[in-house]
DNA sequence: CTGAAAGCGCTTACAG
DNA sequence: CTGAAAGCGCTTACAG
């Protein structure tokens, strides 16, 4: 089968007897045509089932109608979710999308950032590691539009498009001391990744005010996989005085923590509580129902990829950076600890600071 | 901020003092160079830090090194396992991959098609939702290598890569019924798409075999969301004769049939058993775990973009028919049924169709 | 109302 | 060992 090219502008024009220029501004409706030329062109352009090329277009307009969006790992329900939302905003923008995982290996990124460049992308979209590199650095100066999505470089003034970790952490953290936990595992990814960093802050914030003594015992910092989760909690499970509760700090921890539980042949939330991070119909669903800090996904998603479009437009200056709240979403996952404590009285300073967050 | 483009060949020749050609080659080492003439030109590549161009390249070379992938929906963790795997295949092979999701609806499936086709893609996995289209025929008539990945569309001599959906189902409620289930919900999504198609007809020739009459009632055809697959369990188990098992015919139905069972406030499997299409971390850490037909989505996924890969580079003919097996792991949601039948005896056909499938 | 022609940034025979 | 030049398939001032 001989890869069999299909005709150019070139051809409809000598078969319609016109010049390539009334070809294209017939195609592409961008100046008047009379209309028996025009159908003369219509008539050529089925005839010869022209397809015209949007890689010459590219290479004269400079702009290739795509853009990537660079993340860890897609089979992060959170992520895949966003992606989702985002490709179809994109889609309603003339835009297609390349998806790049990273996995959160640095090489990964830098390497993806350099074909992107090459291939001269419109836009980029990065749910970054968290470190620069001289491919991001080539990107930036070459003035293509970026904006960070839902994780930042420390330091790069770029548009951020995030949620509120900390306080989303901070809340549910406060939740379970209120249940009596004192001792609560903690499941992070790595400190390079911004989030991380945010959401290992919210549970220290936590503790810190209602002074309880961390033990960094309890605070796995692992690859933000579910085997990593799974392993993480395992070795949580087994210490001398385990965790009466565990916050999982992503969709995959939460996984991978209740796989550990279950093969440890406890109960949840009877012999731990299990609070998770990111709320999706697998939680919802799942028995009992998992208590989660929720983020707005579709919110987070629309207005990063609408912040790059009209970045690319020109319509917008990027002195952007949101922060979108976190929502605590209470469910069955994480009931009073058995030997309860009291509840600690909340103190003013706390109550005024839940209320500020509302 | 003016969008600053970056030198081109023409610069960076000029910069060395030497031709564009020779630029050409040191940069893609696709000649000998002098040692000092190439070290000339890598430092004016440097020094203007030139970024080839991929598109003027591709408009030459006639290969973009990017393939699509059309997909129902990305938020699928069946699909996004797979995309996950093509994705890193891909990679590592040098090619791109756009993500296309079509929501199984054609109008959607033929606008990518069209767009893609203008972007010169070098190859495309389609996970179609059945039916050809004018963009489609294009496509092929162009020659750009195409592979159906999971589904195919009737009557298209492309090269196919699927699993043994009908086999799979088969064994599943073969399984329930020997559990003695008799009344068995069917979730399935639309007859047009080819898995759907394969996984009824397992469902009913397991039925048939074991003589027992299929209630139209009982088989809920719908869009294959979680949405749809809650509503149509929903309407299964308010009915007054309803099913003691429900099998969902993917994991969207899946978690779908779960969130219905629950706010039906019954308890699965004591008073409803499921069974689940797809296998996943969710599905084995759910209480109860899931029985499940797992397909081998690392071993479908590698097959097809392997496949696709050695199309574009002309290594492999078309003829390829794979169909990998599917493989049904029986967990603890599908208990036997409380008002328990005496296990049917298997017939000898049955023996025999079920050892022919090991 | 339409056309001739330059040019986008590369690659690649052809030539020496 | 290297260069001059054509050409990939479009768009778009410029001109009439």
């Amino acid at each position: 089968m001989a890869k069999q090219v299909s005709y150019t502008i070139k051809d409809v024009a000598r078969l319609a007897g016109v010049s390539q220029a009334t070809v294209s501004h017939v195609v592409n409706q961008t100046r008047f045509v009379s209309e028996e030329t025009r159908h003369r062109v219509q008539a050529a352009v089925v005839e010869l089932q022209y397809q015209p090329s949007a890689i010459a277009r590219g290479l004269k307009t400079k702009s290739t109608g795509t853009i990537a969006i660079t993340v860890p790992n897609i089979t992060n329900l959170f992520i895949n979710a966003a992606v989702r939302c985002i490709e179809e905003i994109a889609n309603t923008h003339g835009f297609n999308v390349i998806i790049c995982n990273t996995d959160d290996v640095l090489a990964k990124e830098e390497h993806y950032l350099e074909v992107l460049i090459a291939k001269r992308i419109d836009g980029l979209l990065i749910a970054p590691i968290g470190k620069t590199s001289p491919a991001f650095e080539a990107m930036r100066a070459m003035g293509i539009p970026i904006v960070f999505f839902d994780r930042y470089i420390e330091g790069s003034d770029l548009p951020i498009v995030e949620v509120d970790n900390a306080g989303g952490v901070y809340q549910a953290i406060c939740h379970l001391i209120q249940d009596g936990h004192r001792r609560i595992g903690f499941l992070s990814g790595p400190l390079i990744v911004s989030t991380s960093n945010q959401r290992t802050a919210g549970y220290l914030r936590a503790l810190h005010e209602h002074g309880i003594p961390v033990d960094p015992l309890l605070i796995k910092r692992v690859a933000s996989t579910s085997d990593a989760g799974c392993r993480a909690t395992a070795e949580l499970l087994a210490m001398p005085d385990p965790p009466t509760a565990i916050f999982a700090g992503n969709n995959l921890f939460t996984v991978g923590a209740l796989l550990a539980i279950k093969d440890a042949g406890l109960v949840c939330p009877d012999q731990i509580g299990v609070f998770g991070f990111d709320d999706h119909e697998w939680a919802q669903a799942y028995v009992p129902p998992l208590s989660v800090v929720r983020q707005p996904v579709y919110e987070l998603a629309t207005a990063a990829a609408e912040l790059l479009i009209s970045l690319i437009r020109g319509t917008e200056n990027s002195n952007v950076h949101r922060i979108l709240p976190a929502e605590v979403v209470i469910r069955g996952s994480c009931a009073p600890h058995h030997d309860v404590l009291p509840p600690l009285p909340r103190t003013i300073g706390e109550r005024e600071t839940i209320a500020a967050r509302r």
